[in-house]
DNA sequence: GCATATGTGTCAATAATACTGACATAAACA
DNA sequence: TGTTTATGTCAGTATTATTGACACATATGC
């Protein structure tokens, strides 16, 4: 496992180990809190990331969810209908494809959605201030880094 | 939300919402790889954790490792059991206190961790190489923020 | 030495998430 | 009209995780 030397950046394992568990506590902590929220109704991660997406982008539509999600349709299924059941989502069917039922949050779901996004956020932009500026451009780069090339362009520029 | 003034971060909302988004979209491709690997052998992501903190910190104890991942013993009993059925990790007796059994990888368990290990070491490599030096030291400093305290002084200094 | 605490393991019941496979329906499209 | 697309559903299975209860050996404090 050597490492190419003739490189700008002198990557050791000891500093790849640690962008590992980095990724692994940072992601833990970061979706905790939601977490909580979420099993206080009986809903999981699951539920949050449809809300945070059909919130994200009202009007898209049921495959298209399934794309972004990468889940199978009935692994959304179960999801997607306790959040119709329960009035947090709603379809309407798009008027001009008649096949296609089209995603948005209900009243209820957007006072839920905004209350989970709101924690996370407030988590990030307390991290993101004692950062500073610079340290944020480098942390969108490094992401930017590892994310797939067909999701990467869901982001706007390198800023 | 005004355009971004003098001010060193200006934290719009977009911003925010960014940054979940690139969690969420990087942790997923992170672990992308990493999951294939494991599926094929019958494992799961729990046992990668199990593999990757023994290999990392070898001979802690089952109390030491629950509470770094955070999970109930009897969630761990099971993927430790099939583990160790497997032959991928021993336990041994703390020669000091013997209630304890320290956990350690055999040579098997040590190629798989070496195999999981190199392919996500590669994706962050490939990451940080392109992204360049002040870049990842960007990316450390905005993960150590979002990570609780108690878990950050696992983490060397900012660097 | 005895009472209590700690470290570990196990049994049982339950839940959330997600998968594959098969099949059904309605609408669009060629 | 025949095929494809978008959606939904039923059945079966697997993984990860939970709470609660209990057992056992060892360590520790008094």
């Amino acid at each position: 496992m050597s490492q190419s030397p003739a490189n700008p950046l002198f990557l050791r394992d000891s500093d790849l180990r640690e962008a590992l568990e980095l990724l692994f506590f940072g992601y833990r902590d970061f979706t905790a809190e939601a977490d909580m929220i979420l099993a206080s109704r009986g809903f999981g991660r699951a539920h949050h990331r449809v809300i945070y997406f059909v919130g994200a982008m009202p009007g898209l539509s049921v495959s298209q969810l399934l794309a972004t999600l990468k889940v199978t349709k009935q692994s959304l299924s179960r999801v997607l209908g306790q959040l119709m059941d329960e009035g947090f989502v709603e379809q309407r069917m798009d008027t001009g494809d008649r096949r296609r039922r089209l995603l948005y949050l209900t009243a209820r779901g957007r006072v839920l959605e905004n209350r989970l996004t709101e924690r996370q956020s407030a988590l990030i932009a307390k991290a993101y201030r004692r950062a500073g500026a610079d340290a944020v451009a480098g942390f969108r780069t490094v992401m930017l880094g590892i994310i797939n090339e067909t999701d990467r362009k869901r982001f706007g520029g390198y800023r």
